[in-house]
DNA sequence: GTGGTCTAGACCACA
DNA sequence: GTGGTCTAGACCACA
């Protein structure tokens, strides 16, 4: 993993764990890598995780079974609606700061396409 | 000005102005707000406005004319130039992001131009 | 540490610690002073010290591993190129401002040599 | 007349009058530029040329017939040892400075000359 | 302890 | 009034 600077490294891991539930990188009901693993994955200081996961359990993400370890929730129907809303959210942001640069719907639109096929 | 909590403030003003620049809301040549009137504005320390020039002025994109203040560019080919890698940059982070979250080309698609005109 | 009066302290801390990386005396990929110490040696806030880092980092100089310090970049060819082209750019920088007093080359090249042996 | 950052604007001009009084540019005697138009000829304040003659009152290389202007000593030898002073101080602190960079005694002398020469 | 950001505010050069 | 530098010091993320 990759840190940008501007962002707190935490976040970042947070956002990189929330969208592989969403995408079922782990699935329904999946264990979670555990704590001291991940931060070594990560090179990261293990509290740095443990805030990672704390956050998913606020979100309702992710459930502690103690002893046992973190696991994805198994309501899938609750994860579809949380990817459906971070989605949306997520791209509204990003259209509304964009725009602010005076661009155009069709450059846009057509630059999305090419880059999400990776031909850009 | 609102500002998030997860970005430095001074990136979040250096990429306002900075997309004001692109949108010409701040035409080439035109003279910025002064440091201590956009702190003001902003409620924000002095020192922050000057770190924002200080970036802008790094990628070109302002100049100085001390005692008289700071002004924007009169290279309109590189403002657009700036832009056009600043959308395309902007938008291939975005969207290699939010694939992560393994949503499907139609259903983005579909999303960014509802959200782009502002429908959604 | 001195400092002149009518150069920033800033600048002036820079070029000393460029230079000490240009001799060995920070050798490559050593880790530099932290900034509150080095902060208090030059008796000077830890904030000038900061956009010292700062300016040095951007020259590729150095770079930050964060919470563990900053270092000497440890690609010697960088350094030695950067060495080479500060020494050429200050003596053309100092020779050309010089030679507005009206010097003759000879007068002039037998003072630096007895002022680079130090019996002048 | 372009100015660099670093240095204030008033000691820049000061030093470039004092280097040509050195080299015979303003000769012994001689009535330098009124404090207007050279202000006007540096794209100045006038406030900014008194400071530079202020200055240069002050080390005795002018001095004022009032209601006549500014004019350049008469003394040769005067300004022959200002001059000798003035050089040396100068290279001092330059070679001194450059030395900090771990340069050798020949690669600076050969780079010296053919500064000197403008060959590089 | 490490760096990064930010504030409140002073003082300077220049116009 | 304009920007530039600097100080003293707080608070944060991360290890």
């Amino acid at each position: 993993m990759n840190f940008k600077n501007n962002e707190t490294i935490y976040t970042q891991i947070a956002d990189h764990v929330r969208k592989r539930i969403f995408a079922g990188g782990y699935a329904r009901g999946e264990r979670l890598p555990a704590i001291r693993d991940f931060a070594m994955f990560c090179q990261v200081n293990p509290n740095t995780i443990v805030r990672v996961y704390q956050e998913l359990t606020e979100e309702g993400l992710i459930y502690t079974d103690s002893t046992l370890g973190k696991f994805v929730t198994s309501d899938a129907a609750f994860i579809e609606r949380k990817k459906q809303a971070y989605v949306a959210d997520k791209t509204k942001q990003f259209v509304a700061s964009i725009k602010e640069s005076g661009v155009t719907k069709g450059q846009f639109m057509e630059l999305v396409g090419l880059v999400f096929d990776e031909k850009l």
